[in-house]
RNA sequence: CAAGUAGAUUGCCUUAUCGAUUCUAAAUUUAUUUAGGGUAGGAAAGUCCGAACACCAUAGUGCAAUCAUAGUGGUUAACAGCCAUCCGCCGAAAGGUGAGGAAAAGUGCAACAGAAAGUAUGUACAGGUAAUGCUGUAGUGAAACCAGGUAAACUCUAUGUGGUGCAAUGUCAUGUAUACCAACGCUUGAGGGCUGCACGCUCGAUUGUUGGAGGGUGGGCAGCUAAAGUUUGCUAGUAAUAGUAAACGUAGAUAAAUGAUAAGGGUAGAUUGAAUUUGUAUUGGGAGAAAUCUUAAAAUAAAUUCAAGAUAUACAGAAUUCGGCUUAUAGAUCUACUUGACUA
């Protein structure tokens, strides 16, 4: 696994999108949530990832924008540490919760902590 | 040079690394790789007007209702836009601004003052009558009765107006239900449609209305970006705009691409330092009877130049497409004009 981050690892099906949102489980290390998901794919990837910023607490859609940018490049350069080993497959969707409008570095160590919660979370059961 | 008025342009740049999306070409392993190219705005925003386009409805007549517009002329595919101009108001001017049709068709409203702002008639004086605010004058007020104001009140006049919006719509795949239960109705017409009403027309048992219970879809492709197109020149016109020639070929995502990081630079810049010029008052020297003039020193204020420089670098993200309007916007640049001052 490399650092792309291209169509097919996208979360974009409606229909997995709200399976994920009524069965999923929830690892919060503020400001990111994770919803997560354990799911076979049919096109044989391993990861699919969305990102979403509520319209309530980030009002123009330029600062809503750049908060997905920066969740998407985080995800994006993080996920190689964390997953290439494992053989599960997941859904995920990344919430960001706070009003402030961060940087890349501070976003960068908050998805580290989101990861390493997850990783011992799921490993422990 | 100062103060102002109107309008136009611009809306940070470069490099490196890692990515996103789309188009073209090649290769094969047919969904991947390689190479090359494109990739957000002046408002993409608000969704306030006007259209294109699509579907639905539509034999028709009359009346009503709703909404919009409102000096005059022009312009445009169209408009509530734009241009020109008349009139009113504001400004010293350049300019700004106007919801600028009708008040003798009717209804309503009118601060203060006043008895009363119209189913009213008080006070004083005068006149008159069988009798009475019956008549005149005074007083209040912008206005006191066959009068006026107000239509950013109803209203009237003229003109126009079918509805829904790309989540339209078509198509492929999956699925399929005119299923099931209850009540009412069935050619002697239940019930529906034609914008509200009336007339009139029309569909109508091959399945109506109401309620219950239950199932499915929400995925792909097309629509989708070449267009009332952009830039420049010339011609016509006061102008909006029109005509013509040349060049250009300009995002297409769908839980939402157009980015992230690092380094360097640009622009503005509170402030600090240095230099120069000018002004001010002080002190010393010189000239002079004095007023004053001149020169030097350090101080202070302003302007210009150079250097350093914290910090700032806006508003804002396409979603079918155009024409407008409205609102937001750090900083920079340019043009025309008005008034005042100074110099030649």
């Amino acid at each position: 696994m490399n650092f792309s981050y291209s169509k097919k690892d996208k979360l974009k099906s409606k229909k997995d999108i709200e399976q994920l949102f009524t069965e999923g489980k929830a690892v919060t290390a503020f400001p990111l949530k994770l919803i997560y998901l354990k799911t076979n794919f049919e096109d044989g990837s391993t990861l699919k990832t969305g990102v979403s910023v509520s319209k309530r607490l980030h009002k123009t859609a330029v600062s809503r924008n750049r908060i997905k940018r920066l969740l998407r490049e985080a995800y994006r350069l993080n996920k190689p540490l964390y997953f290439n080993n494992s053989s599960a497959s997941y859904t995920f969707m990344i919430l960001y919760l706070s009003k402030e409008v961060t940087t890349f570095d501070k976003l960068n160590t908050n998805m580290k902590s989101l990861f390493e919660k997850f990783i011992a979370k799921t490993s422990q059961t």
